[in-house]
DNA sequence: CGAATCACGC
DNA sequence: GACGTACGTGATTCGA
């Protein structure tokens, strides 16, 4: 197969530009010289990977095209150019020849035009090709045989776009509206703004309602308020800016096959290049372990920008070859998009019809529609069933308060059957929702969401893109119903119940049929006991922690709020005085300037990647010394963030029905099996100043009857590494009940218990912490401020003295390089795509996953064990405590006072024994008026 | 409205 | 020897 790259040069510039420049640049004579190395770089990585049989890289000249039309602003852009970037622009010409690549330059012409004309011409010829553009700009010309490439970035391999990741990514039926949508956005040419007030969303989902740019400005009359003003008077605006988006596919430009051949890269042209920029490693990367640039700096020549002559007698790559590992694909797409028959069940003989059919099921599938997304503050609007893919009913229930009530009831016996199990997805919020009317759903639990969670964490749960990806299906959107999201959002309850139907019963449809596809998807990843044991008898618990809310002090934290503000205002007027300059202290950009302009508190002050200065806790305690405006702004930054983000908000999200704050736990994002909470968040209530532990004292039992009772696992995430290691010493600190941290101090530091001292402590302890975290020695050096080196020494020591724990890793990481995986005590499985990925940054990420995902995701799933069986055991022994909260080691509990000794031991047996280990567990429990005195 | 920055918990 | 370095939620600013 004939395999074309086509990169756009400048775009690759720039890339390699901005993802260095988070970092201080090296530079020397003005010469940016990481530029050319992210370039050469990149250039490599496509080289070795995707071995390219033909080549070419196309550069915009500096003369505007027919595609410019406002020329000054045109020159501003070009002028903007940094230039220390554009001193490294010759230099990567002198890397592309040195490769023996072709170089085109545009005369009148974007290099996007002449990439499309090059492409089209080539895909004629049955090549495959690959565009190196911003796929903005590039998403319309994809098809079977053209492809978007776009390399590693931090954080993310290697992606190649095809038609369909541009149609998911894009939201659209047809490449071709991607066109629409830039020319609607505005986006795509420097200066035309397109339709004002237009974005990204907004343009996707006019042209998924309507199809194209011009069938939108045809019907603007249907637009409202200001949109169908702007619509219909920068129509022609618009227009041209599409014309400007839309790629020139007529570029009086050749496919020269033999010319776009690939051939060696020319040691001659390369070598004294790398010697010249002292690129050591990228030398040895192309030419081998043997180059040395001071060898070749001596045998050096000068080549000119243009003039050395592609050398001659080509023959094949010699650059070594490294295959990139197949990443996993998961989407089955053979279910096929039956016939479907959706009922509205509207009257009452219908209803108890349906009510009939579903009490003779063993497991059904039911969905809710509600007026919002807050579970504990919206209304029911109707609910729907399905028994059997391709039908579905749909329930509409009235807006009166009591004749919804008695709708609801008809079916209260059906959710209340246990021996109906029932499916739904992200089925949490519809047992919430039916718990506000006074239904308590039972029965065995499937949950589509949870189940592809267990499946594969790391990608979205969200049924819409499960039903495309499964089923093949592309379900009926909620946009089109209500209205894109925003202020302007319609409510379910507005909409014609007919039309509902076919959304709701079709989501219900959806849903079972997701739940055949999963059913065997579990099986396959051996995730039965995770699911069937764990979470989804967890949602029932979730629910009612949800359901049951915490109760606030509200006084406390409006007296509180009072005087946080008193200090702010009175730190506002310090660092003014200071800085002998009113500004918003809040704005990190006014801040920098002030900091670094004004009072030039460190000449070399590092910026961000968008060019502020950085102005980071860490940043500012480093100029701590320098003067005493920084600790002010510091306190100032503190308090403004206590206020704004707890004190002030916390109030405001009490329910006005129950007068208490009802977080929602989220049970499928995080990727290692931990909850996470929102709305407000309660895991991230401040405890380690003295003031922010104040916001804890709001939390306090449900009345004076009441008490809070919290328990703790102690050090959980490092027993259990000490239990799946088996490391002896590790061990032996448990089992001895030692402090840990002071523990592992003696043993890095060589010395008795008795003489670890304070640093050596907090040292050691930041280690466990970043083997927990799966940090790395520069991840330390950060934490504790020491330099990397002796970080590093301190981590060389930690291995030597637990060996085992050494093992672990190594282990671990042969184990997910093999199977594409690394799993937990309870076998929840995290796939690491990444992880021989050729590229080491995100090789990195995946490896240090593999490492931490084990480790947090045993702990977990201990807590969420140890919930379940808490929670039945209240039930069972019919008690009144109930489970509030909880914090990932850390649960809460709302307990009346004569059951606080009962409850003890309950709470303390579940924590321990969730998971038998040979580790000891420990449970710290303590009991109080509020939150900070029970923990 | 989104991106960027900062800060809090584990 | 250079890349870049735990996750998740939320507030604020700022430019479009």
């Amino acid at each position: 197969m004939k395999k074309l790259f086509l990169l756009d040069g400048m775009a690759l510039i720039y890339r390699a530009h901005f993802a260095l420049s988070k970092t201080p640049r090296f530079t020397s004579g003005g010469l940016n010289t990481s530029a050319v190395m992210g370039f050469t770089n990149t250039l490599l990585d496509v080289l070795k990977k995707e071995k390219p049989t033909h080549m070419a890289v196309v550069f915009d000249t500096d003369a505007p095209t027919e595609r410019h039309t406002d020329f000054e602003a045109y020159k501003a852009h070009r002028e903007a150019m940094p230039e220390d970037l554009s001193k490294a622009l010759p230099y990567i010409f002198k890397v592309v020849l040195g490769f023996n690549i072709p170089l085109i330059t545009s005369d009148g012409y974007e290099a996007d035009d002449i990439i499309g004309t090059l492409a089209k011409k080539a895909e004629q010829k049955g090549y495959q090709v690959y565009c190196m553009t911003p796929d903005k700009d590039f998403a319309q010309l994809v098809s079977d045989n053209i492809f978007i490439y776009k390399p590693a970035r931090m954080g993310n391999d290697m992606e190649i776009l095809g038609v369909k990741e541009v149609l998911a990514k894009w939201e659209v039926e047809k490449v071709e509206q991607v066109i629409d949508i830039l020319g609607l956005w505005g986006d795509a040419v420097d200066n035309i703004p397109g339709i004002p007030g237009i974005g990204e969303k907004t343009a996707k989902a006019l042209i998924k309602q309507y199809g194209s740019m011009e069938n939108i400005i045809a019907n603007s009359h249907e637009l409202k308020g200001k949109q169908r003003e702007n619509v219909e008077q920068f129509a022609e605006q618009g227009l041209l800016s599409k014309k400007l988006a839309t790629i020139n596919l007529n570029v009086p430009v050749e496919l020269d096959e033999a010319g776009l051949e690939m051939c060696a890269p020319s040691k001659e042209l390369l070598e004294p290049l790398f010697a010249e920029l002292e690129f050591r490693t990228l030398g040895r990367r192309v030419f081998g372990d043997d180059f040395s640039i001071i060898e070749t700096r001596a045998a050096g020549t000068q080549i000119d920008m243009f003039g050395a002559p592609v050398a001659e007698g080509r023959t094949t790559m010699q650059v070594e070859i490294t295959d990139i590992a197949e990443s996993p694909t998961h989407a089955a797409k053979n279910i096929t998009n039956v016939e479907h028959e959706y009922h509205l069940a509207d009257t009452p003989e219908k209803r108890a019809e349906l009510v009939a059919l579903l009490s003779q099921q063993t497991h059904i599938c039911f969905d809710t529609e509600t007026t919002g997304t807050d579970a504990n503050n919206c209304e029911l609007v109707g609910l729907s069933f399905a028994i059997k893919p391709g039908q579905g009913w749909y329930v509409p229930v009235s807006a009166v308060k009591e004749d919804c009530q008695s709708v609801v009831n008809e079916f209260k016996a059906v959710l209340e059957n246990p021996d109906i199990a029932k499916t739904g997805q992200n089925i949490k919020y519809d047992i919430m929702i039916l718990k506000w009317y006074n239904v308590e759903v039972k029965g065995k639990l499937f949950d589509t969401m949870m189940a592809h969670y267990v499946i594969d964490p790391d990608t979205r749960h969200n049924m819409d893109i499960l039903a495309e990806n499964y089923l093949g299906y592309k379900p009926v959107s909620i946009t089109e119903l209500i209205g894109p999201k925003g202020k302007n959002q319609g409510s379910m309850r507005d909409v014609d119940p007919e039309k509902i139907k076919e959304y709701a019963a079709e989501d219900a449809d959806i849903t079972l049929q997701l739940k055949t596809v999963f059913e065997s998807k579990i099986k396959e990843a051996e995730a039965e006991k995770l699911i069937h044991e764990i979470e989804h008898p967890l949602i029932y618990v979730l629910a009612d922690m949800e359901y049951e809310g915490v109760r606030i002090d509200e006084g406390a934290l409006r007296d509180f709020s009072k005087e946080l503000e008193g200090d702010i205002i009175k730190l506002e007027k310090t660092v003014y005085d200071k800085a002998g300059v009113r500004f918003n202290i809040a704005s990190p950009k006014q801040l920098g300037e002030v900091l670094f302009e004004k009072l030039m508190l460190d000449p070399k002050a590092k910026k961000t990647k968008t060019g502020q200065y950085q102005t980071g806790e860490d940043v500012l305690l480093a100029l701590a010394n320098k003067s005493d405006i920084v600790r002010d702004i510091l306190d100032f930054r503190q308090l403004q963030k206590l206020k704004s983000t707890y004190v002030d908000a916390l109030p405001l999200m009490i329910n006005k029905k129950t007068g208490r704050v009802h977080t929602s736990y989220n049970q499928a994002v995080a990727a290692t099996g931990r909850l996470s909470s929102n709305n407000p968040n309660l895991q991230n209530i401040p405890i380690r100043t003295e003031r922010g532990r104040e916001v804890r004292k709001a939390f306090i039992p449900r009345d004076e009857n009441h008490i809070l009772v919290s328990a703790d696992y102690s050090q959980i995430e490092l027993r259990i590494i000490a239990e799946i290691s088996k490391d002896e010493n590790m061990r032996a600190a448990f089992t001895q009940n030692l402090d840990i941290h002071t523990a592992t101090a003696a043993n890095v530091y060589g010395v008795a218990l008795d003489q670890v001292d304070g640093t050596m402590r907090r040292n050691a302890k930041a280690v466990n912490f970043g083997i927990i975290y799966g940090q790395s020695a520069f991840g330390l050096s950060q934490s504790l401020g020491i330099p990397r080196k002796e970080a590093a020494e301190i981590i060389e020591q930690y291995f030597i003295q637990f060996p085992g724990i050494k093992n672990y890793m190594a282990d671990t990481m042969n184990f997910a390089r093999e199977n594409g995986y690394v799993c937990t005590l309870m076998g929840r499985r995290r796939y690491l795509r990444d992880i021989n990925s050729a590229n080491q940054t995100v090789r990195g990420f995946a490896e240090r996953n593999a490492i931490n995902a084990p480790i947090q995701g045993s702990a977990a799933d201990m807590i969420k064990i140890a919930m379940i069986n808490i929670h039945r055991e209240l039930k069972a022994q019919n008690m009144a405590a109930r489970m509030t909260m909880q914090v990932h080691d850390e649960l809460v509990f709302d307990v009346p006072h004569n059951e606080v000794d009962k409850i003890k031991p309950i709470i303390e047996h579940h924590m321990k024994n969730a998971i038998k280990t040979e580790v000891p567990i420990m449970v710290e429990i303590g009991t109080g008026l509020n939150w900070l005195e029970a923990h």
